[in-house]
DNA sequence: TGCACAATGTAAATCGTTTACATTTGTGCA
DNA sequence: TGCACAAATGTAAACGATTTACATTGTGCA
């Protein structure tokens, strides 16, 4: 538990740093003896090697990083824990940094991309401009991850959010629903638009009218969801039912409803996107689209180390579609 | 965007690597109108500082490890939360880290502070033993938050955990509940067995009898709230009221009591411990005792720092504590 | 003019590691 | 035995910044 150095290791073994260096990073040509004999140097001296000299000397630092816009959420821990989970296996950190919702801060937090304290850097929601993202993709390795940036060339994993509202909406008619109505946040957020484009296929699809009452866009903030929830439940004629374009708008809207006397899952229909694990904890439970948030983490790290690996070649700056799936709980009834 | 060195700088502006550096760490006998000039070419330049040769040559990273047992349970993000606050006016960068509670990912993880990645590490919850901690602290900058060691003398902030149980109790016995049950982790947690010995002390103070079938150990799993909850309820006479170790054990024992039938703040009183987000959420909202997680990341980075910042002097070693609060939502209820 | 002092430059050392290149050692074969 | 070649090891520069001793220049004031 010391902080003894290479050039210690060397002395107590009697050969030069460079052997202990090639033992230590398993080059070939070292005789097994002096392997042997550094090995039991660096365990006596309890040596661990230094990662800013080393990173240093190899203009790498081994660390990834991810940003999002709030760390307090817990599909974005989700994700994280899936990144962790494969950096581990291959020798890198992860740095979590969550920018509050604040370009300043998140503009401050990838300069340790661009002064090299980062090898990549995983963006969960980032307010940068796509033009932006291209330039920085150009000069470093980034990538997109759960909400993509509309005409951003740059490694990007998501679901395909149309699709996804689609299939929550055309589920809840399946169940017998004619008045369907959708919270979500506003155009400016990729994902909500995309799932509300979902949403307003699905309706046409099925031959139902599209009605401006039923579609209620704010924010993805808890609040909204309860707000829309009441301004759904107080018209004339309210919906049946309501998908929300995450599960924390979906909860929101669960719990106004049962301070309206109202109970999710026999009086309103209530959908959710992401699945978190609230999702199952909730009474009652929540229906919704579930993101393979452990997969998307392995998958876009994955493919963001292998653009780092490719030092000279051209990167990878496609865009994965991952499988959502349907997830019916207690939030949702069929209509008799 | 670039990758600028201090030496770029110093020819844009034509000054000397040395002016540069004076410049960039404010030291004195620098002219204005050179300072003036230094900044133009940084700006220009895009220029930011080489975190890796910089730290290694000042011996200090400016950045802070917090590890915790998981990231998926959004208690430790919140306190994350303050920690990060508090260090992002510090120039602190902090990195998150949980090693899905296995103490080898830990030890792993803590190599960050022993090869100097990292000037300090903030440990919420740990596998270490005090002897280990007592060691490390010796010659490292480390602090406890939250879950704090016996027979560690290691920065420590934490709530009152024995007083926090005390009083969850004794509000359920202000309450009319003359039948209290516990559901906690085992004693290996010095957090669970403290608000256990409170709940004792509390049942004696009021006269209460200690019914060895109310107590239920096991862990923090979300299961275990689930399977004590329902050994409870089926007990000959069960109790009128739970209090649970952790929020999370509170919302599951809520979960299963609906499934047996029952229902929380009506049937039988819940209360956790926590006040997590999901608190206000639930259906219905669950009482608890409140940790102020932001003041305490707050508070426990705020030593820590001065910790790193003393260099030669003695350090502090003091375990904080906390107020904690008790908060009473719907899954607790007067008995008439 | 000359002295003191502030501002700046020069250049080397330093942090811990890696690595290109040089040197030594060892082995096999003629 | 001696030579060639490979294997093993050593040497020293490099990475990018900071720090420092020392030298130089410029400025104001007595």
């Amino acid at each position: 538990m010391s902080s003894a150095t290479i050039k210690d290791v060397a002395n107590e073994c009697g050969l030069s740093v460079a052997t202990v260096s090639r033992v230590l990073n398993n080059s070939a040509n070292v005789s097994e003896r002096s392997a042997k004999k550094v090995h039991e140097a660096i365990e006596k001296l309890g040596y661990s090697p230094n990662f800013l000299g080393r990173n240093l000397r190899k203009r790498e630092t081994n660390v990834i990083l991810v940003t999002m816009p709030t760390s307090e959420h817990s599909f974005y821990m989700k994700i994280v824990a899936g990144i962790q989970q494969y950096c581990q296996s291959r020798g890198y950190d992860v740095i979590c940094a969550s920018f509050n919702n604040s370009s300043e801060v998140e503009v401050r937090q990838m300069n340790m991309l661009f002064n090299r304290t980062v090898d990549g850097v995983i963006l969960l929601g980032t307010s940068y401009s796509a033009d932006t993202l291209n330039k920085m993709a150009n000069t470093y390795n980034i990538a997109l991850c759960c909400e993509g940036v509309e005409g951003a060339d740059v490694l990007t994993v998501v679901v395909d959010d149309e699709q996804g509202g689609y299939d929550a909406v055309k589920s809840l008619i399946k169940l017998g629903h004619r008045r369907i109505a959708f919270i979500g946040a506003n155009d400016n957020s990729a994902s909500s638009s995309k799932r509300k484009a979902g949403y307003l296929r699905a309706l046409g699809d099925f031959q139902l009218p599209v009605d401006d009452d039923l579609i209620c866009c704010g924010t993805f903030e808890y609040e909204h969801g309860g707000e829309a929830m009441e301004k759904l439940m107080s018209l004339p004629e309210p919906p049946t039912a309501v998908f929300c374009v995450s599960d924390l708008l979906a909860i929101s809207a669960v719990h106004k409803a049962h301070e309206m006397g109202l109970e999710a899952g026999k009086d309103i229909a209530v959908m959710g996107f992401d699945n978190i694990t609230m999702c199952e904890m909730m009474l009652p439970s929540v229906s919704t689209v579930e993101q393979p948030c452990k997969e998307m983490g392995e998958l876009v790290v994955k493919k963001l180390l292998a653009n780092i690996a490719a030092v000279g070649g051209e990167k990878d700056n496609k865009c994965y579609i991952v499988p959502h799936r349907i997830i019916l709980r207690d939030s949702t009834f069929q209509i008799k």
